[in-house]
DNA sequence: TAGTTTACATACATTTGTGTATGTATAAGC
DNA sequence: GCTTATACATACACAAATGTATGTAAACTA
């Protein structure tokens, strides 16, 4: 056997997880077994036992690779306080998180791994909590955002900021959704900023159709 | 073997559902075996080969068990053109569906393990199937609602009305999404009611808090 | 440079699920 | 009342996946 270096090891791991990856997506994560994953990587089931525990230990390392990244990029579009509008900061997080997915590939079969071809359950129920956590960041940064938005553009809500920050995280979420399952149906930046602002006009913030605060 | 009377196999063919479906949302479908639900169900898996050709057979009469009496309903509800309002039709039939998953344990199940305990892939794409037509049933029907609307309520429509109809479905699975994804932490018909009509007051629809269509 | 650990590959044992074939008592049809 | 098809239960054969144990050459370390 050839020792590798380490940067080998490390190449070898990253090619196993591309290799999950790409299974993952087109069989699902069930019926994907370790040998199937090896065998693409050019590697055997001996390589994926010395870098992962098992399945679901290589599941969530597949995960976080691409959901850190993503979500820290969201936190500091969202968490940067004070300067810019708020209401810009939001939809400027929404609009980057979107495209992030429709434009990116790889980001784009982990999303669609997690959301239709994965089970939530026991071992792998790991996913639930990242994307309750996900959730909740999304939640408190937005409506802490919502809340300074009404005072500055001086509108009053016609519900509370929690309730209009789950409505807006529902929405993302069902676009992204629909959209994964199939992505032909629509162009999901351009929906989706459709569809924010028609909801954000119904919070108050955008008054009619001229005045876009960030016009194309 | 008793041979049984035509009422008892279709009783045991329930009960077969009936286990598949508890096993299926705590387990997930693809850890659950035809064994298990068989032994649940108080029978053999010959009887589940008597009555299903695999597992994706028994899976997709499971689904539609509980769909296809629940679209019929949505459809009745939004399909009777004239007489009532349009607005309060689609309003209507919004809370009729989220109020159904909510307070239905068996539809709340089936809905739950259609979106987190099922990989869409190879032969239980069926439910993907599902999932598109149930949408696009949902779009064609709520695009002329909102059309009808906006005419009858002399609003201008700040986007498409297709585009219209998609954000109000992507609201409505994705609150359905996170509902389900724990439940704790919302009511979902409340919650449900107050996003959808922010979402119509962003249409122009509703103007201001105080004149509700449908108060309560 | 000798020893140790790394980064795998290979081999083995065990479990588990699936599909099908076969058996059978009895309800249903005539 | 005889026959036949039904509604399962039981038994068998096969495949496939998992975890672990063991082997090993080369990279790293002292």
């Amino acid at each position: 056997m050839v020792r590798r270096t380490k940067e080998e090891a490390l190449a070898t791991r990253h090619k196993l997880l591309d290799a999950a990856e790409h299974l993952f997506q087109v069989q699902g994560v069930s019926r994907t077994s370790l040998q199937d994953i090896a065998r693409r990587a050019g590697a055997t089931r001996g390589a994926v036992y010395w870098h992962f525990k098992d399945k679901a230990d290589l599941f969530n390392a597949m995960m976080e690779r691409v959901t850190l990244p993503l979500e820290q990029a969201f936190q500091n579009k969202l968490g940067q306080e004070g300067q810019t509008d708020p209401l810009a900061r939001i939809r400027g997080g929404v609009e980057e998180a979107l495209m992030r997915i429709a434009s990116d590939p790889q980001t784009r079969r982990v999303f669609e791994v997690a959301t239709h071809k994965v089970e939530y359950v026991d071992e792998l129920m790991e996913v639930r909590r990242r994307h309750l956590k996900s959730r909740g960041d999304f939640l408190v940064q937005v409506e802490r955002g919502l809340l300074a938005a009404a005072q500055r553009h001086e509108v009053e809500l016609p519900v509370s900021a929690a309730t209009a920050a789950q409505g807006l995280h529902a929405i993302i979420d069902g676009l992204i959704q629909s959209w994964l399952l199939e992505s032909a149906d629509f162009d999901l930046t351009t929906l989706g900023r459709e569809v924010v602002d028609v909801y954000l006009r119904g919070l108050g913030f955008i008054r009619s159709g001229s005045d876009d605060p960030n016009p194309r």
